[in-house]
DNA sequence: ATAGATAATGCAATCCTATTGCATGCAATG
DNA sequence: CATTGCATGCAATAGGATTGCATTATCTAT
């Protein structure tokens, strides 16, 4: 494990336990978002309830972001760099993939400026594309 | 109940049954999307499954679109006209209210084009912003 | 270092939405 | 009028999200 895991924690404000830190780890190891069920057997036999809680200290602290991507389970994902700094959190355009069932975060990719009707102020804003991703396209 | 309720199921190729000209009517009088357990309650006593499977049947005629806006429960609301002409259905933005937690489909909102990195290709696009409605603001 | 306070953990139980199986009823068709 | 197919209603289940409560670990101040 990363030994700068438990930094990473304390500098978001999160008391470092052995718990999260093991969750943690996990998360930084995902390649894209990862649902419960993902972390739960990969995290086995820590209990379900304590990860569950785990993701929502994550979520709250700005550690992670939790993203609904229409599966029917919320999957979680690293927070990028700007999180922090902007305040703002999950602005950019999560991908979901229709062949892998993947979620992507692609953090390059930025929302354009959008022009909603008079009298709708916007705080947040959540986009996800459904399509291909190159791994299944290419194959 | 409007005369042509009958006639826009049947321009939708649903065959025109009594439940669903009921639920058709309810979501028609709706001002924001509609989760099942208001509907539920609308058309009470009308069995909760019926309205769940004809809300499928509905979303898969075009009648009308499926929005998760990660409230836990799924909302319909009524294809609006440019879903039959174009077949994309669903390419506008839906406001969620933090307040009053309604959804409110914005058509006239477009969405603006995404540049996706290499390899990425999009097929359906999900749009959802959080914030204050007009009605919310004013008081 | 120790005691008390505070927070984290683990287990059980529950809520709620989504979904399927199966039997019955209704309707269009020949 | 019989047949066939779809719609309906009831029961049951699956699965994710969430809370209560008792136990354990961790922190703080002395």
């Amino acid at each position: 494990m990363s030994p700068n895991i438990e930094t990473m924690l304390i500098e978001k404000g999160i008391q470092p336990t052995a718990m999260r830190m093991l969750v943690l780890d996990c998360l930084l190891k995902q390649s894209s978002a990862t649902p419960m069920t993902e972390l739960e057997s990969e995290l086995h036999p820590a209990d379900r309830i304590t990860i569950y809680r785990t993701l929502k200290t994550f979520e709250e602290k700005g550690m992670v972001h939790a993203i609904d991507d229409g599966s029917g389970a919320t999957k979680y994902a690293i927070c990028v760099e700007d999180c922090s700094t902007t305040g703002h959190h999950d602005l950019h355009v999560h991908f979901n993939c229709n062949i892998c069932k993947q979620t992507t975060c692609l953090p390059n990719t930025s929302v354009p400026e959008l022009k909603l009707p008079e009298g709708f102020v916007p705080a947040e804003l959540s986009l996800i594309v459904k399509g291909v991703c190159p791994g299944c396209s290419n194959r």
